[in-house]
DNA sequence: ACTTTGAATTCTAACGATAAAATTCTAACA
DNA sequence: TGTTAGAATTTTATCGTTAGAATTCAAAGT
């Protein structure tokens, strides 16, 4: 591979002059800048990444963290962050915690290890003093879809109180009472903050919340239809169903099924996230719509802003969920 | 950050020596080792990959390029890869190229202007004969779910023909005749092997197949709701429908209760791929398995094989589709 | 013609590691 | 005691670029 020396040779310019054309920032006469695009060509020359990124201590390279590199969900937000941060030239580094602390701890030690410019991590087992610390540290760090105290700027997330409170609150005007629900795990904070938002529609509607139509899935298939199978052999009365997730919603649908229910008409049921799926199960779920690939591009977007100083960039640090209204709960009376 | 010159001071020993304890393959007594190593826990050293790549002319860094970065088929791809990579120490760099030949091509450019020591590539758009030219530069290249000519070595790929042979004979099985068939886009190679193995299906049992009942789909749930439309809108004859992957299976039996069919009883469909969500259709989707994950798995050993002389690494270029019997097919008699 | 000034360009020293050649050390043997 | 082989360690050059200081150049002002 031709190097920026050769180019120079060729150019009959000194190296920095060609460094300078490639960096395109410092100004250069029209008369060499040709000369050297031209030496370029000829040689075929592209520079080299790697000695780029120790001379300029900027390895223009992204971290990623996520739970999961399958999933409806990652996959989503990842999509948005790889498009938008490809855009300006960068590349991401991705890696998955899988829900675990010390994976979760391994991958983000392991990012910073590559020398990324910044990493962006979706990250659900790690405490939030531990990423308090680590933002103490030299890498920059960026949170999606998770608040952390005191680190508002560096968070992307998502209102899932509000989503939480959004998809009760529906199921309620549509006449159910009985509503059993089934949250994801407790140590994540999405799964907290849902919950809470159903226990205020449930008791903005005079309506008490009842241990025993409560379930802890795992935000997986298994947790819908280990979940529903709960609630159905404690013999309660309950006409709604609330998933913390789609999968769980899914799987929740399936086992339903499987077990001779009528659906939606003998148990409605919501999810959320509005997976691409959420329109393929039957009955079509109808969900809270959570924009996670429009996060993606937003939190690709802050490093962009704060990391490589790209100007006209406006930063949204929250979204809202949405209700999205299907097939799968209908109305009681 | 600690460079490696301040823990050789500290030690009290050359920066060779310190280099050697980092890459421990060379022999270092273990007095001076534990020198070293001591040196280094006091400062926090942490290599700096960076350099390590300069110097070393390894980036260990593997290109990835899908056509999509979300997608169930694509996630279980990456997850297989990058799980195995990252066992090994290695980084993954992720981009994607939409299945458009311009975008695959600069896609392909992009992992190569960042150094990687290797690429693996599910391309889809770009023609034989590129990418056996892309082979004969000094990129290491391999491929994902496809067979290029002469380039067997690098490639690990699935069986399609034999996937779209099961998937008929298993339909045909069931006393089905009249088979509609979405394909995927024709330019793809997956979608010909697939279709060729049902023609084979179909030849197998002296029966003619019909331009009428075929139709080219997009592998999105769009190409399977399209494709139904068109094939109930030709009022011709079927029982049963083969989709040539499982999302456009998913558009089809959402798009054929709309019409109201009753499913499976009105039309057998049968899918291909077996993604996570095919065991959440109603009816539970009857398809072929795809072993992408550990094709994925694969691919990656083959790189760390080739690329990081990997010992006792069994390689298996070929995998074989199977059939997964679910309700979304019944026996027409 | 002679400064002055700002732009264009070159020079030189990093960046932080690896790797091959050169050197020193150690212990065994004659 | 001197030799020698092999292990342990150091020396030195290098990887390909960037960045800031130093220099040269060109046009304008006096």
């Amino acid at each position: 591979m031709a190097t920026i020396y050769e180019v120079s040779k060729l150019a009959g310019v000194s190296l920095a002059t060609v460094s300078r054309v490639i960096n395109k920032n410092s100004r250069v006469s029209d008369k060499t800048r040709l000369k050297v695009q031209d030496a370029m060509k000829e040689l075929g020359y592209r520079p080299n990444s790697i000695a780029q990124s120790l001379a300029s201590n900027r390895s223009n390279s992204v971290g990623i963290l996520v739970s999961e590199l399958h999933g409806p969900f990652f996959g989503q937000m990842m999509a948005g962050i790889e498009a938008e941060l490809r855009a300006a030239g960068k590349h991401v580094i991705i890696t998955c915690g899988h829900s675990e602390e010390d994976k979760e701890k391994d991958g983000i030690e392991f990012l910073i290890s590559r020398n990324c410019d910044a990493i962006i991590l979706h990250v659900e087992a790690v405490s939030d003093a531990y990423l308090i610390d680590l933002c103490k540290g030299k890498m920059p760090v960026y949170f999606m879809s998770r608040l952390v105290e005191g680190l508002n700027d560096n968070c992307i997330s998502l209102d899932n109180e509000l989503g939480g409170y959004l998809a009760t609150q529906s199921v309620l005007e549509q006449g159910h009472s009985a509503i059993a629900y089934i949250a994801g795990p407790e140590f994540k904070a999405d799964s907290k903050d849902r919950l809470a938002g159903h226990k205020r529609a449930l008791a903005d509607n005079n309506i008490a919340f009842s241990d025993t139509l409560y379930f802890e899935g795992d935000f997986k298939e298994t947790g819908g239809s280990d979940g529903l199978k709960f609630f159905i052999e404690s013999k309660q009365e309950f006409s709604a169903l609330i998933c913390a997730n789609d999968e769980m919603a899914s799987g929740a649908i399936t086992y339903g099924r499987e077990q001779g229910l009528s659906l939606p008409k003998d148990l409605s049921i919501i999810g959320f996230d509005n997976i691409i799926f959420a329109r393929h199960t039957y009955p079509k779920l109808t969900t809270i719509d959570n924009p996670v690939n429009l996060m993606g591009h937003m939190a690709a977007k802050l490093v962009l802003k704060n990391i490589y100083k790209q100007k006209d960039m406006s930063i949204t640090h929250s979204f809202e969920p949405t209700l999205i209204t299907r097939d799968s709960v209908i109305n009681k009376t």
